[in-house]
DNA sequence: GATAATGTTCGATC
DNA sequence: AGATCGAACATTAT
C-alpha cells in the first residue's frame, strides 16, 4: 500500500518517540507476518533499546542498540501506528510494548506485509536490502534511473516500479509522475530523448517531494503513524480518475487507464 | 459472484 | 540477460 512519501510519513511520526525506548513485550497475533519465528522475534526484541528509525525505499528500518534492526516491509495494507485505539482490532498482527506506557502496532488486514530482522552493520543491512537499488529520492537513485532507461527497452513505467532499479515508487506515483513529465507510460525506456529524461528526473523529485509534504495519498488503507490519512490524494492528477476530464490548464483530454504488468496505468493521452 | 486494490516474489517461457 | 505472464500470498469493498 504505501510508496516512499507514505513511508517516509511514517517515518517522520515515528522518529520523535521511538529512539531511546525500550522494548517490554512482543506479542505476535499472526506469525506469518514475520520472516522468523515469533520466538526468534522475542528473543531479538525484548530488552532492546531502540536507537534509530530509517528508511530505504518503501522500507522502514528500526535500528536497535543490540546490532540488530527490524525491517518493516508494509506491502498491500500494512499499518505502522502508534498507541493503542488508532487500529481495527480485527487486522492487528504484531504488538510491541515500550517502556514509557507506549505501544507500537502493526496491523495489516491482508497480512501481506512482512517483519524481518537483520543484523545492523552496512553491510548486514545492505544485504537484507540488496534485492532493492538506490532511494528514489537520493540523487544515486535518480542518476540510476536514466542509466537504467538508456539501456533498457522495458515500458517507461515498468522500469519506474523495479525496485531493484530504484527504491520507493508504486503504483500511484509512477502514474503521476509520469503524467507531470509528460511521457505516456508505454514508452520503451531507451527511446525517451535527453529532454524527457530530464523532465522524469524533475518530475520523480518534485512528485514524491510533494506527497511527502502533503504526509501521503490515503487511496483507501494509508494511515499516518498517528492514524490519520495523507491528504496527498486531493492533488492526485491522473490516478483512479479514469474517464475524467485532464486537469491540465488547457488541456481538454480524458484520462485513460491500461493494464501494464497486471496493474493499472493511468494517463492523459492528450498531454503526452 | 466477479473484480480490483498504494506490493513482492517465484517459476515458466520466449 | 532481458522481458513477459500468471500465480501466489490474504482480505475487504464495490
Amino acid at each position: 500500500m504505501p510508496e516512499l512519501p507514505e513511508v517516509e510519513t511514517i517515518r517522520r511520526d515515528l522518529l520523535p518517540h521511538l529512539p531511546g525506548r525500550r522494548v517490554e513485550t512482543v506479542r505476535v497475533l499472526r506469525a506469518s507476518v514475520l520472516e522468523c519465528s515469533p520466538r526468534r522475534l522475542r528473543a531479538a526484541l525484548t530488552g532492546a533499546v531502540i536507537r534509530d528509525v530509517r528508511r530505504h525505499g518503501k522500507v522502514l528500518i528500526l535500528d536497535l542498540d543490540s546490532s540488530l534492526s527490524l525491517l518493516v516491509h508494509l506491502r498491500m495494507t500494512g499499518q505502522l501506528l502508534l498507541g493503542a485505539g488508532v487500529a481495527d482490532p480485527r487486522f492487528l498482527r504484531v504488538v510491541l510494548q515500550l517502556s514509557g506506557g507506549l505501544r507500537l502496532l502493526y496491523a495489516d488486514c491482508r497480512a501481506l506485509g512482512r517483519l524481518e530482522l537483520c543484523g545492523s552493520s552496512d553491510l548486514a543491512c545492505s544485504r537484507a536490502l540488496g534485492r532493492f537499488g538506490p532511494d528514489a529520492l537520493d540523487e544515486e537513485g535518480l542518476a540510476a534511473l536514466l542509466a537504467a532507461a538508456r539501456r533498457r527497452r522495458t515500458p517507461i513505467k515498468c522500469l519506474l516500479l523495479d525496485q531493484s532499479v530504484l527504491a520507493g515508487i508504486g503504483n500511484i506515483y509512477a502514474s503521476e509522475i509520469l503524467h507531470v513529465a509528460r511521457i505516456a507510460p508505454d514508452r520503451p525506456a531507451d527511446a525517451l530523448t535527453r529532454a524527457e529524461l530530464n523532465r522524469l528526473r524533475r518530475a520523480t523529485r518534485n512528485v514524491l517531494s510533494a506527497a511527502i509534504e502533503a504526509r501521503g495519498t490515503t487511496f483507501s488503507d494509508f494511515r499516518t503513524g498517528t492514524g490519520e490519512p495523507g491528504r496527498y490524494g486531493a492533488q492526485l492528477r491522473v490516478y483512479g480518475r479514469e474517464g475524467e476530464r485532464c486537469l491540465r490548464r488547457g488541456c481538454r483530454g480524458t484520462i485513460v487507464r491500461l493494464v501494464q504488468q497486471q496493474r493499472s496505468t493511468f494517463f492523459c493521452p492528450d498531454c503526452v
